[in-house]
DNA sequence: TCAATACATAGCCAAATGGCTATGCATTCG
DNA sequence: CGAATGCATAGCCATTTGGCTATGTATTGA
């Protein structure tokens, strides 16, 4: 069910672009036309369909054609993976964090 | 103290390559020296040390370098910005799944 | 029907990325 | 002291990436 991690870094890549991270954070909301979610963004059209193909061909969205608009919905799957990675080693990072600052003063982080 | 989404797509990015993502991965068991963590790649030293130097920037380690050995550490700041963006949106979007799921016959993912 | 809309495709280009070799330079170790 | 170790820096190179323009095509809408 849940991936071994070593497909993460193809996830990565695909949200490693400020642009394609705001679509995904838009495509939470539910789904969108191409056009509407290319408004946002002062980028020529075929760029900005670029950027929903590496989206699409990493499994983070989906998207169908009906006449003339196509509709992109987003697709939990993947991002679920890197969610499960990060629960889960968040604990262990934690741990070794907590046992550190307690031995060292710490302030704030930077 | 949390920082905005928008600056997660630089760690995606250093989180984007097989290379980095398994030193991160390895760096959670605890710091470890430069040709330790080289130790696992068929790669030439600058290549690797490039691939530091990108987790180093991001903010992801850091190092310290004592007689001849630098001695890298994982900082835990930055991937705990990306767990809390995960943790908390990965609500909204099973919500909606399960939402869809429940109409449509939801088999399997790929 | 005919123009506007909403993508889609082709192809160009500069910059970034990820790899390499060659070389240098401090530390140990024998 | 001299060689080996552990990085560090410089610079080259192919590929990928992220943008563009020009053009094409299938639906609407008037």
């Amino acid at each position: 069910m849940a991936m071994h991690s070593s497909s993460l870094p193809t996830v990565f890549a695909a949200l490693s672009d400020a642009t394609r991270f705001a679509v995904v954070e838009r495509l939470i909301a539910g789904p969108a036309s191409v056009s509407d979610l290319a408004a946002p963004f002062s980028m020529a059209g075929p760029s900005f369909l670029k950027h929903l193909r590496v989206l699409e061909d990493a499994g983070l969205v989906s998207s169908e054609k009906t006449g003339r608009v196509r509709t992109v919905t987003l697709v939990p799957a993947r991002l679920n993976d890197v969610a499960d990675w990060f629960a889960w080693h968040r604990r262990e990072w934690d741990a070794r964090f907590d046992r550190l600052g307690a031995l060292l003063n710490e302030g704030d982080d930077q």
